[in-house]
RNA sequence: UCCUCAGUAGCUCAGUUGGUUAGAGCAUCUGACUGUUAAUCAGAGGGUCACUGGUUCGAGCCCAGUCUGAGGAGCCA
């Protein structure tokens, strides 16, 4: 008799005789109610023994965290918690969990203390829900990708290029840190070194994808990031999955539609397919809101928040009309703000990026159209000379979900840029052929994985929606 | 990296103005009970008060430094 998963035996809508499923014991209760996990749905099964046809000493095995395998007949509860429960005939300890030093309790653990315990997070039912929308959210994204005529493209993760201009490198090397070989004038002859040059793990596949694009057409990344900044935020990893779609012949306009579409859509994926763990999410956050004073509340519940943003059009604002409504805001006349806005050029600060999404326009916001010297060099650049073609969506609670642009697809603009930033031609001249042979109007925007599932969960902390998370001083696991 | 706050039992936390033997709930162990839903009841065990140094007759409490964590900022996705 092959075993079912619990998901299976709880959508079973009659009885049956005879099943059989493996799992984890979440609870014992009275000598006689096993609550197992295996996994496979947010729900337990509810295992019935009759331990006067027990051993004894078999029973005490029973503990939270075991591995057992039970067999018995599917039958209607008589309880009241449940449809189904499973009275049990047969009952085997596949592993034992030693009660005195198992930490995980059928209690309420902070995210603090079971970070510390990552390899076990996921045997409590926030953290399992959290991972089966993350993988849920994985799919959808390739499936949105595929369906849409993308080619999924694998970027390096060793890098060459050190161009790319989007903060701090690891460096990759094999050579002795102790004593490397050096050039005449002390510094570090990288040319001993395994790939004959410096190399560092990948910051963005952008540049790499740009190239798959000019000739594929329509391409995207998913895959690992690395940043070496010291960031210790509830917004910012080490190490971290980013999406990156580039597609040629696409101008900004279309850039942001395309970015819009694609969060609506795999949103609305985990809607339609993740329900059971999206209202435990939600439940969760509600009552974790409780404790909180009532202007830190949520406006809206996890799944209508959702919804909200499926359903409404973003709004697209100019990052000069931008400028305007903040100037005029409150806060900024007020002097609440601590970067007052006093005119155009200015970098927005997160205080502004969050009172334009949540107190000005109460939804996700697509700015656009930067000026051109606090974006990077291969944005377009527009016709009056100042600003670029890029883009930034901002969701709520989350600030900057996506950073896109247009590239700048002119060769002689390219150089000029490049060169007024001191970003050597022999580095990137792979990436200026594009602009050489066949050069054409192309865009596309990066997404910050783990930011996606930190909205779609209501989770707070970035390092309670990636299994082991990488941050300063942090590499456990 | 900067600012703020925190670190007391396995977990969550209380600990008064510096004063005798540091407390509670949960967990664990022992026993009772048995259709329970984080089961219930009785009892027991469990502490380098983050670390190092200082002030004091006396420090969990005051001071300095270090480490770790959280929240916010910067950088960004």
């Amino acid at each position: 008799m092959t075993s079912k998963t619990v998901a299976q035996l709880l959508a079973q809508d009659s009885t049956l005789e005879e099943v059989s499923v493996k799992g984890w014991v979440r609870t014992f209760r009275a000598n006689r109610f096993i609550a197992l996990n295996d996994g496979s749905c947010l729900n337990n099964i509810q295992c019935v023994v009759d331990f006067e046809n027990f051993n004894e000493d078999e029973l005490k095995r029973i503990t939270t965290g075991a591995a057992i395998h039970v067999t018995g007949d599917l039958v209607e509860s008589q309880g009241k918690g449940q449809s189904v429960e499973i009275q049990v005939k047969d009952l085997k300890v596949l592993g034992d969990s030693h009660p005195e030093d198992y930490p995980i309790q059928p209690k309420k653990h902070t995210f603090e203390f079971l970070r510390k315990n990552a390899h076990l997070r996921t045997r409590t039912n926030t953290f399992s829900a959290v991972m089966r929308l993350r993988s849920s959210l994985s799919f959808a994204i390739h499936k949105y990708f595929t369906e849409n005529g993308f080619y999924n493209m694998h970027t390096p993760i060793i890098t060459g290029s050190d161009a790319e201009g989007a903060g701090e490198m690891f460096r990759v090397s094999t050579l002795d840190p102790k004593s490397p070989p050096l050039n005449p004038d002390g510094s570090v002859n990288y040319k001993e070194d395994f790939f004959g040059k410096e190399t560092n793990l990948t910051v963005s596949g952008q540049l790499e994808a740009e190239t798959y694009a000019m000739s594929l057409g329509k391409v995207y990344t998913f895959g690992p990031t690395f940043r070496a900044e010291n960031s210790n935020t509830s917004r910012h990893l080490a190490e971290f999955w980013m999406i990156e779609p580039e597609v040629a012949f696409m101008d900004l306009d279309g850039n942001m539609d395309l970015a819009e579409d694609f969060l609506k859509n795999v949103l609305n994926y985990i809607l339609e397919n993740n329900a059971q763990d999206l209202e435990f999410l939600e439940k969760r956050l509600i009552d974790e809101e409780k404790t909180k004073p009532q202007a830190e509340r949520s406006p809206m519940p996890l799944i209508e928040k959702i919804k909200f943003v499926v359903d409404n059009n973003f709004k697209r604002v100019s990052y000069t009309e931008a400028i305007e409504i903040l100037k005029n805001s409150k806060p900024n006349k007020k002097k609440k703000f601590k970067f007052l806005i006093s005119e155009w050029g200015a970098d927005l600060q997160s205080e502004h990026e969050r009172y334009l999404v949540e107190k000005h326009f109460k939804c996700p916001v697509i700015l656009f159209d930067y000026p051109a010297n606090i974006k990077a060099f291969y944005m377009r650049l527009n016709e009056d000379g100042k600003t670029v073609r890029a883009m930034d969506i901002l969701f709520p609670g989350i600030g900057e979900m996506v950073g896109g642009s247009q590239r700048e697809e002119r060769l002689e603009v390219l150089k000029e840029k490049m060169k007024a930033l001191d970003i050597p031609e022999e580095d990137l001249w792979w990436y200026l052929d594009l602009r050489k042979y066949g050069t054409a109007v192309h865009s596309g925007f990066g997404l910050g994985f783990e930011r996606l599932v930190m909205f779609a969960t209501g989770m707070g902390n970035i390092r309670d929606v990636i299994p082991y998370p990488r941050t300063p001083q942090n590499a456990e696991f």
